[in-house]
RNA sequence: CGGGGUAUAGCGCAGCCUGGUAGCGCAUCUGCUUUGGGAGCAGAGGGUCGUUGGUUCGAAUCCAGCUGCCCCGACCA
């Protein structure tokens, strides 16, 4: 390909309105231009980045046994209704009618039309275990997109299904569609970490996110320092330390005017904040007959609203009391709250049973209780994890302390069980002839995302530094001179053709351009490898040779810059 | 959905306060000269100033509504 071909709108100034470096990136080298909000057309040079990504997805995806299929984008409301989605998604679910009035949504994933797919072809257990993916075009509507396309309301993603007779396939199924992504991940290049996740509105079992590290990433990963153990901080799991201490003080009302935060009541009384204890007021479960429900947690740490609304006693999803509720129940306002005479069941953190002669609002305003402890005072709440994970926290694993970083979640694979196949009776018959009800599991990937996730961690200040088996072209050519020797021009092609029928992909930069804007061009593009061809090198019978992420080019004879190009480390994927 | 910005040529911006010929840089086109890190000179083209309405002899400019886009928050397989 030459770039006078090319349709490539770099653009040399960082686009306004960008927050995220891959963001910016994708832009100036004319990768992306934007639609609409969280709607993008992707360019000639974008594509390419794709189709690569696309193809190592399928490769891996193939080489599980996995099969390739197309479903539409476009689904009728009946199956979601059969499923119960139909209700259940909010408006993120795109719905629309048609000419007839009849309702279809436009799929934000395809449980529903693969499960159907599932029953009605698939009859006998001697046809499983089967695994059918698609890569497609999701449309969610995200309440904001951001990010470009990290967060874009039309995107592509591979979508897998597996289908098995048993909790065991489906367990194995799950392994190997997990084992299929570290492949994936590892041959595009990129540093990532397999967490614990939480399974969320989709529902089902086991659950693995897959995360590509990187400060811009929207969730947050937590990892032991001395083991393997990592996880979404939504799950993340905390466990007590310490023992509880015994009482040493007198529980003391005190007067707290305008202490109505934790910081202010630690500020104002000269308090260690690991005394002082929060409590949330919060909806209960249906079953649960208080209507509300107490959460609470230590002044320092933060709600975990995952783990919260997993609790069989709490509302999904979770609610938190309006202050006029919180009156009403506690005869207090949202400031002087807690567990002593509290009206409705309490349930505290791990951390907080271990707590001894702590601060507690005292359910009427502007008064505190100080010096409590747990039995003496108040009733022993339900105990239950509750909290935010914190650096330094002690892994529950016992391998460490927890550290945290950001993440960019690229994959997400479930154990979904039956929840589908029964909702919609996807059955086979087992060996004895009896219907039984599939066992399911997804797994996605965010195509587009990963583009985005991959510049993420591989740019400098010059522009994106692509590994080469996801560059768009992993050899540049730049010409230089061409006018004071016309052996310039001729060379530069034949090395192109050389170094393409090798089976590697050339851009021979060959607009009338200056030198200068050429090589930032081909920086900000990111090629891996960049020739350069001049006047001043054909002297010699050489040319110059100079990999993206080093500084110092090389020079090569003209007769052996192809070998030399194929056996450079930096293009070995 | 709450809060805050913003909208003028492909991109980045000025003009608006104080109403009266729509401007600058980059990009684009033509010609000549240039070619090792975003070239120079000369010329040219391109905008119903987001939209609807109001005030006015006259609106990019003042007023009101609407819409788009961006940011923060809530939300998010």
């Amino acid at each position: 390909m030459r770039t006078s071909q090319l349709l490539l709108p770099t653009l040399r100034e960082d686009p306004i309105d960008t927050v995220v470096v891959s963001h910016k990136l994708m832009l100036r080298a004319g990768m992306i231009r934007q639609i609409a909000s969280g709607l993008y057309t992707w360019l000639p040079l974008g594509v390419r980045v794709l189709r690569k990504v696309e193809n190592i997805v399928r490769e891996e995806m193939n080489r599980t046994g996995a099969q390739e299929i197309l479903m539409t984008s476009v689904q009728p409301s009946e199956l979601w209704e059969e499923s119960g989605r139909w209700n259940q998604f909010g408006p993120e679910l795109l719905r629309l009618q048609d000419r007839h009035n009849r309702n279809f949504c436009l799929g934000p994933t395809h449980e529903e039309v693969v499960t159907d797919l599932v029953r009605r072809e698939v009859n006998s257990y001697k046809q499983l275990p089967l695994n059918l993916y698609q890569i497609q075009t999701k449309f969610r509507d995200e309440v904001r997109p951001r990010f470009g396309v990290m967060r874009s309301r039309e995107f592509i993603m591979k979508d897998a299904y597996s289908f098995d007779l048993s909790p065991d396939g489906m367990e194995r199924s799950y392994q190997n569609m997990s084992e299929a992504y570290c492949r994936i991940f590892n041959r595009i290049g990129l540093n990532y970490r397999a967490v614990i996740a939480d399974s969320g509105a989709i529902g089902g079992t086991g659950s693995q996110e897959f995360h590509v590290l990187a400060d811009s990433g929207e969730d947050d990963i937590v990892f032991s320092t001395g083991s393997d153990l990592a996880a979404n901080i939504e799950k993340a799991e905390c466990i007590a330390v310490g023992e509880r201490g015994s009482p040493n003080e007198v529980m003391r009302r005190i007067e707290t005017p305008s202490q109505k935060t934790i910081n202010a009541l630690v500020q104002d009384f000269g308090l260690s904040i690991d005394k002082t204890i929060k409590t949330l007021i919060v909806k209960a479960a249906n079953n649960c007959e208080s209507g509300f429900i107490a959460l609470i947690i230590r002044g320092d740490h933060t709600l975990n609203e995952v783990k919260a609304e997993n609790h069989a006693m709490v509302c999904a999803p979770l609610t938190f009391a309006t202050e006029a509720q919180i009156r009403e129940i506690m005869n207090a306002g949202p400031g002087s709250l807690g567990p002593v005479h509290c009206p409705i069941p309490v349930i505290a953190d791990r951390q907080v049973a271990m707590c001894s002669d702590f601060i507690v609002g005292a359910n009427e305003d502007g008064w505190h209780y100080f010096g409590v402890n747990w039995g003496r005072d108040c009733n022993a709440p339900i105990i239950a994890d509750l909290r935010n994970a914190i650096e330094g926290d002690l892994a529950p694993d016992g391998s460490g302390t927890y550290q945290i970083r950001r993440g960019i979640e690229v994959g997400h694979i479930f154990q979904l069980g039956r929840k589908y196949s029964d909702a919609m009776t996807a059955n086979v018959l087992d060996d004895n002839g009896k219907q039984s009800s599939l066992y399911m599991g997804c797994y996605g990937i965010g195509i587009t995302r990963i583009v985005a996730a991959a510049i993420e961690q591989c740019h400098d200040d010059r522009g994106i530094c692509w590994p080469a088996s996801i560059a768009p072209f992993q050899v540049c050519i730049i010409t230089i001179g061409s006018n004071k020797n016309p052996e310039v021009d001729i060379e530069a092609a034949r090395i192109k053709q050389d170094i393409e029928s090798k089976g590697l992909e050339v851009l021979l930069d060959d607009r009338i351009l200056s030198a200068g804007g050429r090589f930032a061009d081909m920086d900000l593009i990111g090629i891996p490898v960049r020739i350069v061809v001049s006047h001043k090198t054909l002297e010699n019978n050489e040319v110059e040779l100079k990999q993206r992420t080093e500084e110092i080019p090389v020079r090569i004879l003209l007769k052996e810059i192809v070998d030399k190009v194929m056996t450079l480390e930096c293009l070995k994927f």
